[in-house]
DNA sequence: ATTAAAACAGGATGATTGACCTGTTGGGAG
DNA sequence: CTCCCAACAGGTCAATCATCCTGTTTTAAT
């Protein structure tokens, strides 16, 4: 009814409603994503994230009737992207993996000293807390972590066959770099500085370095 | 290794009731600790540590009269002896920093193998999750991981002092240890395997037998 | 024995949670 | 145009949450 009084951002000519589906869909999913990353899953209430989204209870409720399956979408659409835009492209796009891997480094530790603060890795965040919850959750973000990996090991073995490097391991050094890097975040999340992130740049650099000093 | 048995005790002759206000506090705390880092601090209740510990409102209501309080002295009481136990004592006691180092991977993968499910590192769990939620538990927990680099750090400088490696950096390589064991942690506990961590054991050791070599 | 405070028992509190309800409306298919 | 269902509005629901209350009992100091 009387709805004119609350200003939602949707495109209403006059007192007239406009369905957008994918539109409301999407801002309930981005606002979950950013929610979900900060302050947690189960921190984050359903009401919050209407709220935020300007989204009505019969809208939240027609598209995620329950609040896991608005945390699988999150995990599907927005994790899953966050990773393979910060981690696989440049992967991809990059001579070698050491250098993709410190420039990787680079741009996060960047981005980080101009926001200020350090909200985690939203891979880990949603990882560390929803696992032991939700086994749909758990195999989504696992699936995650193994296409990381996957892309990871890809690449090294890449330099392997273009002979840059010889003698490792690159299934194990993956999980060694995907490791460094989500415990180096978690680090610089309960501290609340990069120190942990530069040193292990640093270490991780040197690391690979030698791994890839031809002899 | 940390394992307790449940006591069930009415320590009532008659009708008559026993005050044991360390045993009552101590019970909380055990139970809110394994909780906590079990299902994590907001998704478990006060209500649900009551009834494990067998605790009545009005006593819980005396010793922690709020959750956050509970928390922090989980975490100092706890999560504080947890670190101290697996990382700082072995540490202490072992002849070299890669030598403590890979025995306690060890321990820690042959107990979790025997135990079959990966609950987390105690630290990182509580850590991840109430970082950014309460200043107070979040200063305890930064606090905890800066004893944890000490300790490590303070072995890697002992064992330069001792001439045992050369032209390392002991506190960066410290901060490199534990987002290892971290992120090795975080990524066994989501895909419910200790692969992560055998892998970052055996990087981790050709790592530091590198540094360690004569030359 | 008296007494004050600490320890404890057993609820009651309002706020908030996720889920769900009945209606109403928009817009594409026919 | 007419249907009809997805899309959406706004409110309700029981359950659970952390917290706090009023009493009673234990215990130590005097």
């Amino acid at each position: 009814m009387l709805l004119w009084k609350k200003l939602h951002w949707s495109c209403t000519i006059g007192n007239r409603r406009t369905n957008d589906p994918q539109g409301v869909r999407r801002r309930i999913v981005d606002t979950a994503y950013d929610t979900f990353v900060r302050q947690g899953y189960i921190a984050t209430g359903m009401l919050e994230i209407r709220e935020k989204a300007s989204v009505s209870g019969g809208a939240m409720a027609h598209h995620f009737p329950a609040k896991c399956q608005l945390g699988l979408a999150v995990i599907r659409d927005r994790v899953t992207q966050a990773v393979r835009q910060t981690w696989i492209e440049p992967l991809d796009v990059s001579l070698d993996a050491p250098a993709a891997i410190d420039l990787i480094f680079g741009n996060i530790i960047s981005e980080l000293t101009y926001k200020g603060s350090v909200s985690g890795c939203p891979l880990n965040n949603m990882a560390m807390e929803i696992s032991h919850h939700d086994p749909e959750m758990r195999a989504a973000l696992s699936e995650i972590f193994a296409a990381w990996h996957d892309a990871l090991s890809a690449k090294f073995q890449a330099d392997v066959a273009a002979g840059r490097t010889v003698g490792m391991n690159p299934n194990s050094l993956a999980t060694l770099v995907i490791a460094l890097y989500s415990g180096a975040m978690a680090i610089a999340k309960t501290r609340q500085d990069v120190g942990a992130l530069i040193d292990c740049r640093t270490e991780l650099a040197a690391l690979l370095a030698s791994k890839y000093r031809m002899q």
